[in-house]
DNA sequence: TTGAAAGCGGTACCAC
DNA sequence: GTGGTACCGCTTTCAA
């Protein structure tokens, strides 16, 4: 279509003052300006972006590496990251590593960024060696989300802090009888945030004198729907918890989920605690650990501006965001029970409404 | 970094030869291309996007535009469409179209397209006039999801089919007094989708002598939090629906929601349908008209691949994918009774869990 | 089979 | 203030 040649053609003028008066910068009478100005308007004429790569060097593109994308997470993170962007002209290049299973992923590789990203946004995973020298090779700006890595700036929640804070409620409920959601991938080189999450629910047990025994501890893929049917089977036995963590609000969703179809009532059976404060959480009354995940992506947006326009600050920078307990209904003191007598009783139908009662009744 | 030419150097031949050689394509000697493979592995060559791009014309590169990215249908429909475009080594442009309220958006403009990508995949938002143009002036392959355009192929559902099945089924189980939930924004351009939804219901309700009177017509922002908050004013009200059809089943959610807070039973004091059949729609009992949001993604990754590689098919093709009803939980028919002598209860928790009673009881 | 060279569409330096 | 022109890195004739 049309070319800068054109635009020059149609103005009388050369394709370098062409180029100047479009971008506005360096002198142009104004008479000329405004002639070159008509002439690419009315040939709807826009620069090639290859072109301008090819000779300035950039692209005007960030990478945004995630390791699922349809997931409300990072769909989230990436929402926050673009409109950052977005408003100084660059856009996302979107790679996402989802893999065939939950703990497999793609490598990161240089042809995903190589003069196609001035930076990139690396969101939840910790590159591998290998992965790390593709990076520094490539010599572009790098901001992570979610976790923090050696030499490069990040934005964050404290994952442990997190957990910590959701496990202590359990405990100040009164709960001695507590279950956990959320598997660690074989692989920690796929994700961190399950394996801090984990660690630190495990240690503050431990730091009361408690512990969790495998049998409660639901090895599921971080989706509701996996919570869910682990959930199930734990909810078949004869003796399951007073309370159960989940690292992740979808997982409290299907842990919330299958207590219902098990006809529990929850909390007065068995509570429900998540970290997240995922979109839905207040409408289901999941009690959470609330990180705005939006402003965490804007702000990782903003980093990397700051690095690309050279306004890197001195010190590499990592902003941990705070986080926040949201008590909502999913949870409440145990219900003095032995795992004879407590209230189960037969769903009536799937997902049927369980008993009555207020927490505390 | 490493260009054409330091490879050429490095293997000891000209950089036509290392272009053809890389590429495999044209006659090379099998000596000359191991040399220049082991020199451009060695060197970590790897071709630049815009050089190429900038001779071949092409960017492999599909720019998929949006509505909004951080909601479930569409964020699947991407994964789905970015799944089948990466096989072939062409990667996704996310065209984020999220304007500041629910019924503004973007415009599509020449320049997120323009030599940036070689074809546009548009989900759910039909194109101004003046858009169009742009489209057809780009000379680029376009396909739509969720809605039929002339000149382009489509992968969508039938809107109208899709709410009428869930509309009878209200009808069929006895229910007369049916509310709604999903605005219709004010421009049609935005979406068509909520205009097509709410028409069939109407239309199914007055085929049925039936109609749903604008205080029952919940005006919200296809957001489940949007729509728990409509349906909380329309629960506080002393007569509601013994029925509520969601046009999405975020809204479907809020709704289940907001009934739950006022201590109503779902279905016994209200059925709430949706349409979707969300990842959490099973999981929340949900009864929904499911569609297989990611498998349109796919096709119509598949279709622009086709487009793209010259295999046209001759005629535009419309494809219609096939809804399923899956009735859940949260459906059954009318309880007999007033507005005066329902069995409602004050919540004695937020959200608590209402009542006993299988749906028919 | 391989190399030289002419672009692809811009930008930026250097004259005028 | 404006025009000429040498690249940016790669692909693709055209010759050798």
């Amino acid at each position: 279509m049309t070319t800068i040649g054109d635009v020059a053609k149609a103005a009388g003028v050369s394709v370098a003052t062409v180029s100047r008066a479009l971008r506005g910068v360096d002198r142009v009478s104004p008479r000329t300006r405004d002639r070159v100005l008509a002439a690419a308007t009315e040939l709807h004429y826009v620069a090639s972006p290859a072109a301008t790569s090819l000779v300035s060097g950039r692209t005007r593109g960030v990478g945004v590496i995630t390791p699922y994308f349809n997931r409300w997470f990072f769909a989230t993170v990436v929402s926050g990251i673009e409109k950052i962007l977005r408003e100084e002209g660059y856009h996302v290049l979107l790679c996402d590593l989802e893999g065939h299973t939950f703990d497999t992923r793609l490598p990161i590789t240089q042809s995903m960024l190589w003069k196609r990203a001035d930076g990139a946004i690396i969101l939840n995973v910790p590159p591998l060696p290998s992965e790390r020298s593709v990076l520094e090779r490539l010599g572009m700006p790098v901001v992570t989300v979610g976790n923090q890595q050696p030499g490069w700036p990040s934005v964050r929640i404290d994952d442990r802090a997190a957990m910590a804070i959701a496990t202590q409620l359990a405990i100040d409920l009164g709960h001695r009888e507590i279950g956990y959601a959320g598997t660690v991938p074989a692989s920690i080189t796929h994700l961190q945030t399950p394996f801090d999450r984990r660690e630190s629910f495990t240690q503050v047990l431990s730091d009361n004198g408690l512990e969790c025994p495998p049998e409660w501890t639901l090895e599921c893929d971080w989706t509701a729907a996996g919570a869910a049917e682990h959930a199930n089977r734990l909810f078949d036995r004869p003796h399951f918890p007073t309370c159960i963590v989940a690292a992740s609000d979808e997982m409290a969703f299907g842990v919330m989920s299958a207590a219902r179809r098990h006809g529990l009532d929850v909390p007065g059976d068995v509570s429900v605690i998540g970290i997240d404060d995922h979109v839905h959480a207040e409408i289901f009354d999941l009690t959470t650990v609330r990180q705005d995940v939006e402003a965490q992506g804007r702000r990782a947006g903003r980093l990397m501006l700051d690095a690309l326009h050279g306004r890197d600050s001195a010190n590499i920078i990592d902003e941990v965001h705070d986080v926040q307990l949201m008590v909502r209904g999913s949870t409440g003191p145990p219900r003095r029970r032995s795992s004879r007598t407590r209230s189960r009783r037969a769903a009536t139908a799937v997902g049927a409404p369980a008993t009555v009662g207020s927490p505390a009744s």
